[in-house]
RNA sequence: GCCGCGGUCGCCUAGCCUGGUCAGGGCGCCGGCCUGCUAAGCCGGUGGGGGAGACCCCGCGCGGGUUCAAAUCCCGCCCGCGGCGCCA
């Protein structure tokens, strides 16, 4: 017998009630897995009967071309034309089948890996920490229940003076960004950044991919936009829904990060295991609908429409993975540490992943302006699931084994959140920001950059602007 | 955008005109034999699915159509190459 490749399909003929407790621990209805086995069950059932009928009306209408006689040949193709009008009858039945197979298949997410924390999203475990946050005399109680709760004791400095939000530090303070004339002009959620926020945005960018290139991971510049075949093996129905953009009367829709393009890479290929593991680091805007998002954070720059990212993806042996992902939450790890932003590690509960994604983490940057820890990072193991659907297979050289590999993926930087975070965390009292020291070598070289600080306004560089605070 | 040519089982390629032998061959890869080891040589394997299995079905860029029968004929689309046009 042939072994089932795709791991979640084997799970569920062999034993679905396992695949159930997967579907529960993410909060889902089981009833999906029932009728998929059920429909799996009879869609295997009338592919034997249609194979017998095929067989015999093959056989005949072999027969009829080396049939001389046209009395004979008369008869035979009679007889195949009978055969092929029940054929037909079966055909459509195997086709609605199929498609119902294949409808409720793309709908099937990941396993959750035994490691994750089991519950919603007020279930996810931070992990560990790292930096030593600023904390606002306000914030402090806040801050404990962040920390403490979880039994970490983390050093902090308190702070006597309130800082300011990063969207009013952007905006009214810095004066270099303008969210009113872009919401008149594109709408919400979109944004004008100006000189120095520019000049952080590009060096965070170089900063990432230097420090990603420094490590063997291949630069890439991927399609902007994919076809929608490929943008629906890469994500999963909700992520289609709320988060991408499809371009009017053309099959293409925007990528919603680099990632989506640096999986298609190698999209109906074989891949050998002596190739294994293949590690990019990709650049590109990102163009998110956030249409779930509601309300939330509508200030500022921390949830936009467009901002750029550099995201690792790695292709790699499942007997890996685990480790792998490991690694690529260590290289976020160092890219924030080397900004001096303090941080902690979540391990993101059942209810809130993906379903791409067997786990998940999320790294989270303390905002002093806040008093909150927010995301910056999230790195996904996707196991074969995301393989499978790309039908990305790995070729394994002892005895020529055929499955499929493994993908993972994490944010290496994303521009415009990063920013927030320097905003509030490097801002001083008189509302000067601190130009983290890291980046300063890809600023020097430009005449134009700033170098050191980010200086308050009077009022913006460029665009209209009124008096009002 | 227009015209012409092309897309074959990992790669290269035969078959298409003139519909019907298992889609043939080369390379690569895997396994075996041989060998002190390697190479050469020889034998077998090398797309997907179903079936407990003997086997069977599907597969020639994708999707339709004609036919008892399609890699082969017809239509649409996608991609590549060459030429023309247009624009950086």
């Amino acid at each position: 017998m042939i072994e089932l490749a795709w791991s979640i399909l084997e799970l569920i003929r062999k034993n679905p009630e396992e695949y159930k407790r997967h579907l529960v621990k993410r909060q889902m209805d089981a009833a999906l897995a029932d009728r998929f086995y059920q429909v799996d069950l009879r869609w295997r059932k009338i592919q034997v009967e249609l194979n017998e009928l095929r067989h015999r009306h093959n056989v005949i209408s072999r027969s009829i071309g080396k049939t001389r006689d046209p009395e004979e040949r008369e008869k035979l193709i009679a007889e195949a034309r009978a055969l092929l009008a029940r054929l037909k009858e079966l055909e459509a039945e195997f086709e609605r089948l199929d498609a119902e197979r294949r409808d409720i298949m793309m709908q099937l997410p990941n396993i959750v890996a035994e490691d994750v924390p089991v519950g919603g999203e007020e279930d996810s475990l931070p992990i560990e920490f790292w930096g030593r946050p600023k904390v606002w005399r306000g914030h402090i109680e806040a801050f404990l229940e962040q920390t403490e709760k979880y039994g970490f004791k983390v050093d902090y400095d308190v702070i006597d003076w309130r800082p300011v939000g990063h969207a009013d530090m952007l905006e009214h303070v810095l004066k270099l960004g303008n969210t009113l004339k872009a919401g008149e002009v594109a709408g919400s959620r979109f944004y004008y950044t100006f000189n120095d926020i520019v000049w952080l945005d590009i060096a965070l960018l170089l900063y990432a991919i230097d420090h990603m290139t420094s490590k063997g991971y291949v630069l890439v510049t991927p399609p902007y936009m994919l076809r929608h075949k490929v943008m629906s093996a890469v994500v999963d129905l909700e992520t289609f829904k709320d988060a991408i953009y499809k371009i009017e009367g053309e099959d293409l829709y925007l990528i919603a990060t680099a990632e989506h393009p640096l999986a298609a890479l190698y999209f109906k290929e074989e891949i050998y295991d002596d190739e294994l593991p293949i590690k990019l680091v990709g650049i590109s805007p990102c163009f998110r609908k956030e249409a779930g998002a509601g309300n939330r954070d509508l200030k500022g720059i921390f949830r936009v429409h467009q901002f750029h990212k550099v995201e690792q993806f790695v292709f790699s042996l499942p007997e890996e993975s685990a480790k792998i992902h490991e690694e690529i939450i260590t290289n976020a790890r160092e890219l924030f540490q080397g900004l001096g932003l303090p941080y902690r590690i979540v391990n993101i509960a059942s209810g809130d992943l993906g379903a791409c994604a067997i786990k998940k983490y999320d790294l989270e940057v303390w905002m002093p302006g806040q008093g909150r820890y927010r995301e910056m990072v999230s790195a996904s193991n996707c196991t074969d699931w995301q393989a499978f659907r790309l039908g990305i297979r790995l070729v394994r050289r002892k005895g020529m084994v055929r499955d499929y590999v493994h993908t993972l993926n994490s944010t290496a930087i994303a521009s415009t959140r990063t920013i927030t975070a320097i905003l509030e965390n490097y801002q001083r009292e008189d509302g000067v920001v601190e130009i983290p020291k890291v980046l300063r070598r890809y600023l020097e070289i430009f005449k134009g950059a700033p170098k050191d600080y980010i200086y308050p306004r009077e009022k913006p560089p460029a665009g209209p602007w009124r008096k009002t605070s």
